[in-house]
DNA sequence: ATATATGCAAACGCTTTGCATAGAG
DNA sequence: CTCTATGCAAAGCGTTTGCATATAT
């Protein structure tokens, strides 16, 4: 369990901050590379990998087609605000007695769940009614595309 | 809004059959071929997109790194069985509540939402119990890895 | 003749792997 | 010397686009 990797142990380290919630390869390469290193993709991917394989660190599937890790604590859900594109965690406890609902209901027992609810959050409503917009981070690729 | 499109009519069609709620592009090309069209996956795509555009169908993302798209209706959320990788629509009435009460506690302004319940569907279950186990269809690729 | 549909091939974005080198014990 | 970490390059996989051809109006 010791991890001899300065990557891996640079990439918990990042990840443990409180800043951000949830990281893509590419948001730990740059916060990697802002503190000196300059790893390459593989290599942020093998130590992503490695807190993976080690259940240090979560997978989180958001939707947008990449990878997103958490390190792990108990299951959450996610609120993605599209306006800043960042993501904030959500006890799941609100959807917890929905597991059982949806047993008695449909007879699927279900095991897990992921649930990420997108719109605003506080700060950018806040901004919007200020005026002053600041620009939001995620190119309008596949992400952008169900307006829901 | 006439669909010229032969592959487009065919996706819509096959796409409207109840034995599957969700299709890949994958999937709806090999439906395709069973009937005789043996469209190029980038055919396929077109013409998901058109009906994309079009408003018919719409895309969800299920966490696996793939497209999938269904027709467009009522938002609903989803069950996933992780033993036959099927999916069946769940009316999202049940997550209704749930914005308002996030909105609440945190904040943030739900515009919408994705739900991906996973667990047993009913069948599957009931295989199990009865001994036979069928084969599932989920390569054991990025899909199965997080096991929550 | 103009427009749409389709196939083919290639580009793309991100992930993943193979191989060689470097560094630590 | 052996084992792990890392970089580099390339392969993969699904999606997307460019271009040329076919088909229809």
């Amino acid at each position: 369990m010791v991890r001899r990797s300065l990557i891996a142990e640079q990439v918990l380290e990042i990840m443990s901050r409180p800043v951000r919630h949830c990281w893509t390869l590419d948001e730990l390469q740059d916060d990697l590379a802002r503190q000196g290193l300059a790893p390459d993709p593989s290599s942020v991917f093998r130590a992503v990998c490695g807190l993976e394989r080690s259940g240090t660190v979560v997978r989180v599937p958001l939707g947008d087609g990449r990878g997103h890790y958490e390190v792990a604590s108990e299951h959450h859900d996610h609120l993605l605000c599209s306006t800043c594109g960042r993501m904030e965690p959500l006890a799941c406890s609100i959807v917890a007695d929905l597991t059982s609902r949806v047993r008695v209901w449909s007879g699927f027992l279900v095991s897990g769940h992921q649930l990420v609810l997108s719109g605003t959050c506080g700060s950018c409503a806040d901004d919007a009614r200020g005026g002053s917009e600041h620009e939001g981070r995620r190119s309008a690729s596949r992400a952008g595309k169900n307006g829901s």
